[in-house]
DNA sequence: AGGGAGGGTGTGACCGCTAACAGAAAGCAA
DNA sequence: TTGCTTTCTGTTAGCGGTCACACCCTCCCT
């Protein structure tokens, strides 16, 4: 027999006050004397007492709860992301809703977004690096808090993101140190912003070096794509060094070298770019470069929660540089 | 100025009726005239109203929304299951809400749990396979319809499984298959139930062989771990064939093994577990047991709505069967 | 003693929706 | 026509909180 859970109702009963007086209690109200706030406490703590969070949302017209718009979790960067973005939204209390799309164009994302403004979240937090994205985005509602994380840059919108480029030209500038002549790209995707930030970075590192600019080699983020674009990479004998856009990527290029009898890094050497926890134990262990996505949450949350809290906005834009870390995939070109 | 989103009886007015019909209409309530549901069919249309989610829960006791309880969403496993999950909430129209624990002890799962309840979720799917985690479930209230996924086994709480032993047989038979006299297991952390799952399946295939047992060597799921194992591993002359419990820690062992000039398949074979999207790639492409995510989803999801739209049950217990996926990390062993 | 300030508490309305019931309209048998 | 279902639609009362306000009491100043 399912009884009815308690309601503050039921608390004021047994401490013998008003339901507002716990309301007051329960939201860390000053004026409420410390004896009665006591008795209040005893009696949630009798009955068990859990506020209900729906009935808050109704009549404060928001929930405790941040939405969170992804493309596909299962990739190392949005996962990571997703997770660092739930800690730091507990600490503040708030939960997270999570709304995956499967494709990114208009529709998908609105209907997510629609289902999240439906539990009228307190915000929104868009992890969908596309372009197709941005544009679902401005069609909506105004007065909806929204952080987009690594989106179009070009758009008017909060914004925190990686630093993708300088995380490509240190990637790039690293192997042009170790003696390369030049470096070649093995990319993502071209409809991602990260995509396009990663390739910016690299023609920069080049172009200010003298170097000569390579083609682009086009991939997605998968090892497989890697394998592929690795398969001939390793019949120039003039390539010598390679970044990708993701580890897996590398892990791709690494296998097909490998398979070439290209060895890493004595013929060619490689650099990677996400530092997922086996990028150390590649073979060889791979030189890749780590964004920091702790940062990018906290960044993202702060941005959204002064949005939520007050009408004049902070920083519209922040940018989390990553960092370099070095590891074997790397060494001078070989001598010819 | 933010003007107050439209309710119910804003779409009432324009239709010209009572806000009751209009959520019949939004209902899908059987008794309503055709011409009425049109009519309010095109004030939502033309207001763009969304009803409030909220208002609904408040009323109805029940949100729409599925409270998850993970620990890691960072390891490929969880996260996996975690976008499953999603997807097939999202079919049947509920959100799903993370919550994330760093620590599986009482307390962390019961905050967790308590911050789901709070907000009335329908239902809790817990993936956090490991001892203490039963413990903290055990305490909570009856009604609350929950499922457990990859938990203890022996609790009489609904339970989906990944079939750990039978994966871990079928990776151990196929390695006895291939000739080798024995298998060494490296095996996650203790505290898990997917771990002693393998471990038992690894166990029983070398039994029912009639084949030596060899030590069981311990490590958690972390490349890092494995590469360590790998290191020991590969001075042992009489190792021929090894069952990781999932892929990383079988990169960590490649990797030593290279490190140390023994072969793979030639001296030693692999298999993992898992089937991480990178394991084709592996050097070589790594032979692994894959869990079928989408299923346990499916599985869970469909255990949990039974629960919330009935008293009665349905299955306490569903468990999916992994397949083993056969590539070049598997031979026969060297001859002497 | 009178009066204002302000801490502490209670009252009532209301947020947007659903459930239960009541009432109107329409259909059909007698 | 009457009377009785069967649709359809409206009315009212909450769900469990918060907000705005009114009230009471004490304290302090004049």
């Amino acid at each position: 027999m399912a009884v009815r859970d308690p309601a503050m109702t039921d608390v004021a009963r047994l401490a013998g006050v008003s339901h507002q007086t716990v309301s007051r209690v329960l939201n860390g109200h000053p004026n409420v004397r410390e004896q009665t706030r006591l008795r209040v406490q005893a009696a949630i703590a009798e009955l068990g007492y859990r506020p209900n969070r729906a009935a808050r949302a109704l009549v404060t017209g928001r929930s405790q709860v941040i939405g969170v718009v992804a493309q596909n979790t299962t990739l190392y960067g949005p996962a990571s992301l997703l997770a660092a973005l739930e800690q730091t939204a507990a600490e503040s209390g708030f939960a997270v809703s999570v709304g995956s799309v499967r494709d990114l164009d208009h529709r998908s994302i609105s209907a997510v977004v629609e289902r999240h403004l439906a539990h009228r979240v307190a915000g929104i937090v868009v992890i969908a690096p596309v372009e197709s994205a941005g544009e679902a985005l401005e069609r909506l509602p105004k007065d909806v808090p929204l952080v987009t994380v690594d989106g179009d840059p070009h758009r008017p919108m909060p914004l925190v993101t990686v630093d993708q480029a300088a995380g490509a030209r240190a990637a790039t500038q690293h192997l042009l140190d170790a003696g390369h002549r030049t470096v070649w790209h093995v990319s993502g995707p071209s409809d991602w912003f990260d995509s396009a930030g990663r390739i910016e970075g690299w023609r920069e590192a080049l172009t200010s070096a003298g170097a000569e600019i390579p083609p682009l080699v086009p991939a997605d983020w998968s090892a497989a794509a890697g394998y592929r674009c690795g398969q001939m990479l390793a019949r120039m004998p003039d390539v010598t060094a390679v970044f990708t856009a993701n580890d897996h990527l590398a892990l791709g290029v690494l296998r097909a070298l490998h398979e070439h009898g290209r060895r890493v890094p004595d013929d060619i050497s490689v650099v990677g770019f996400d530092d997922v926890p086996e990028a150390a134990y590649f073979i060889p262990p791979l030189t890749t470069v780590r964004p920091d996505f702790g940062a990018v949450a906290q960044a993202s949350l702060e941005m959204l929660l002064t949005q939520i809290e007050s009408v004049s906005g902070g920083a519209l834009r922040q940018t989390i540089a990553p960092t370099l870390v070095a590891r074997r995939s790397v060494a001078p070109p070989p001598r010819r």
